[in-house]
DNA sequence: ACTTACCGTAAGTCATGACTTACGATAATG
DNA sequence: CATTATCGTAAGTCATGACTTACGGTAAGT
């Protein structure tokens, strides 16, 4: 249960930015920070924050350092979200059995 | 495209918890302020910002109103993490299928 | 009509965190 | 061995946003 660090990690738009970059496949941290509009070291510190979110995994090569996508943090969050889809059809499917003669219609 | 509010909407760790409240169906606003150590005007706030995020919609019922969970903003952050599931399990398969002979080996 | 209940909004305070530049550490290169 | 490349960390600045109290507005109750 660290959906905590992981929703405040992908809640910074840099953060997704970088997190998505790393969907076609790890990268050293220079090269996540070219196409951005921040510095490297603030490149740094996202990916500090994300890999504490389990949503990012490092490997040292050589000088460089390799950072690619966790889907440990991934099931994490599709877990939390799959709970809330749960409960929010039952919660419907109800309202809908319920005859409601008095009730304002609600739009689809 | 409004993942951008409902990431950081989810961030915080009291609209989260306003949010699972809301599990078990409509709310008035004094009965969510209830259980919870902020005020309720706080609890007002982050209602707000939950909805402009798509998480939940309100319907006004004589003096109270009553927020209930909106599934627009749950299917949005789902279908962005689908999106990431596919990606992730496409670059995994991509790089085992590669022969990978010059590579420097990747533990498993 | 007056009072009470329930709620949103305004204004102001205070902590958090997203950046920057500067520095040090390690590995490849010549 | 000296140099270069790549990166993490430290320290400091500055904006954002999560709270509070105070207030006004509408609907129900007597």
């Amino acid at each position: 249960m660290t959906y905590d660090n992981a929703f405040a990690a992908l809640a910074d738009p840099s953060r997704r930015r970088i997190f998505e970059r790393l969907r076609g496949g790890p990268l050293p941290v220079a090269r996540i920070a070219a196409g951005m509009p921040i510095s490297r070291p603030a490149v740094s510190q996202h990916l500090q924050v994300l890999k504490a979110a389990g949503l990012v995994s490092d490997e040292a090569v050589g000088t460089r350092r390799l950072y690619s996508i966790d889907q440990r943090g991934l099931d994490t969050l599709r877990a939390w979200l799959d709970q809330f889809w749960a409960d929010a059809l039952q919660a419907f499917k109800t309202e809908v059995e319920r005859p409601s003669r008095t009730r304002k219609g609600k739009r689809t």
